[in-house]
DNA sequence: TTGAAAGCGGTACCAG
DNA sequence: CTGGTACCGCTTTCAA
């Protein structure tokens, strides 16, 4: 009979879930009916829709969500991972500025109804294939990112903050890294700067190479020698040494600008070290997205790449897609944002 | 006709996608045995198994993750939210304790199969209800929570960070709040602290209060004047502010026990400004789990409420209680951690 | 106003 | 070795 207790499961199953038809059956009612009165759809008689919801209620029914889903045809699900930052498979989150691209994300998927799905860094199509993705964002995706090629294979509209285009499907965030290298090298040469030192992390990322061949263009310009440190990996250590490296030269740089993402005040403690008083005898802009930066003092000169704009305008274009049905690729340049204190502003 | 294009969208709809029956009936086959062929099911001649790969392929079919977790019952889907962590719904992922709850969870959760559902701090039920989640995970969840109750009703397992004895369902984490601060304490007292200052917030989070409560008995068996301030709301600047005015007291403490969330680095240039040398004027403990702590000079003491553990045990708890179909509630206390480094440690 | 029945897209019995 | 068919639990026509 198709009213004994379902799945043959080799659990005990102590007590197999309420489901519509128990509840109709309770109630003397038909499933639609009763599924109408839950829903408050169709035209039904006060009597019997509190009665149905009252049934409901005394047996504590949940509809069943995968059913609902395979009705409605979606899932409002977005599948969420961040590539290439790949100390362990989850230690973005302890980066302020994916921090925020994680919230801002889960925000704004939110107010539009969608749930994130953490998907982990290395992640292969097995990972989430059985995930009823509608959409996904992926941050930081490689070149020809296999993660990024099996969503679009599976016609599951995705975002990057890397800028590609005319792919169906793939939606992009970027900024321009150019301007903003330029627009901090600009600020410490208006700043009294001769000699500006850099430091970067040896890594494929498409920022730091982009950023770099900015740095170089720049300086040439200029007729200024190139000052650089990289490390290979970013991190507080490795460029606390690269940082040190730089001040300890014959000829030391009397600005640097720190690409790899460092706490602030840490960076405060190495060039203190050197004993440098700030802005005096060094300017100093860090690339960070930590809020002690505006704690210090003095305060530190930040560049934000605003991971909170790059995420909400990702997603919200994303969703824009999957609503529209549309898959011709669009995208948007978001501004990075200067903020200027104690270290880089002299007098 | 069964073949006509699906569902008459309101969208534009320009690929109605691939399913079963289509490969099925490109291949020339049932929808039995292509599901069987694609799925290593079943007894299939190689010929046919290959034949129907290759039509899947080559129509580029992709199963409905949706319909697959119907028929399969659960959807390997964890919710996950943080409660009573509250200046904005996502701000949790900044601070350096949460985000290790998090990658850790969504870690262990992924190594049993399951993916993690982010939801927002203040969710009500419609949040979730049309999510297929099998299990929650919430993090601090306040005294008779809302969300914690919806999802038991729900019949979905839970596990949280606050003991809760004997309830169906419901699975625990804890630490042993009174032997981490007593432990705190002893080891400032055994460093020759004759007065300890404590810096807490003002919260009704557990943690603080159970932390008072075993500060003022541990001072109270010595007769040890209790010196306490408390700030409104964790956080760098308001800690400052209380670390100012003890230090600024006429009689100022010989060490400080900091328990409410802040930058080491901070806490230190905080203590300088007073003119404090550390360890030698004043010994400092702070609860941190920020890995800079390690890095500054002298490094900072830190109690370690041990998140990747509370984490890793949480959801092992859970899966087994949702694998076993077990709802009968279990739970576990985990150890605190104190890294004694500089701050703490005399000549 | 109510209910029977047809799906949503797969999977897994069995019978052939 | 293969395929018909029932079924997962719900929503939604559509007919009564």
């Amino acid at each position: 009979m198709s009213t004994s207790p379902r799945g043959s499961g080799r659990r005990p199953a102590p007590v197999p879930r309420i489901r519509l038809v128990d509840v109709a059956r309770e109630a003397g009612l038909s499933k639609t009916t009763v599924s109408a009165a839950l829903n408050g759809t169709g035209r039904l008689s006060d009597a019997v829709r509190l009665h149905a919801q009252e049934t409901a209620r005394r047996l504590g029914y949940r509809p069943n969500a995968t059913a609902r889903l395979l009705r409605a045809g979606h899932a409002r699900l977005i599948g969420y991972a961040v590539r290439e930052y790949v100390a362990t498979p989850w230690s973005y989150m302890e980066s302020p500025y994916y921090a925020q691209v994680t919230s801002a994300t889960a925000q704004t998927a939110l107010t539009h109804g969608y749930a994130l799905v953490l998907l982990p860094t290395h992640s292969a199509r097995d990972e989430w294939a059985d995930l009823p993705l509608d959409a996904a964002v992926v941050a930081d995706p490689e070149t020809d990112d296999p993660l990024v090629e099996d969503f679009l294979a599976a016609r599951i509209p995705i975002v990057s903050d890397r800028r590609v285009e005319g792919v169906p499907g793939a939606h992009w965030v970027d900024i321009d890294h150019e301007a903003a290298v330029r627009g901090v090298l600009d600020h410490l040469e208006a700043g009294g700067a001769r000699r500006i030192g850099l430091v970067a992390a040896l890594s494929t990322s498409l920022f730091y190479v982009r950023a770099l061949e900015a740095y170089h263009a720049w300086c040439a310009e200029r007729g200024m020698r190139p000052l650089v440190d990289l490390t290979r990996m970013p991190g507080n250590h490795e460029t606390r040494g690269a940082i040190d490296r730089l001040l300890d030269l014959p000829d030391p740089p009397d600005a640097l600008f720190v690409l790899s993402e460092a706490s602030p005040p840490l960076i405060l403690e190495t060039v203190r070290r050197h004993g440098l008083r700030l802005p005096d005898d060094l300017l100093l802009v860090c690339v960070s997205e930590d809020p002690t930066a505006a704690q210090t003092d003095p305060p530190v000169t930040t560049l934000s790449l605003c991971p909170v704009e790059i995420a909400t305008v990702g997603v919200e274009l994303l969703i824009e897609a999957l609503e529209s049905g549309d898959r011709t690729s669009t995208g948007r340049i978001v501004e990075t944002r200067l903020e200027v204190r104690g270290t880089s502003r002299r007098g």
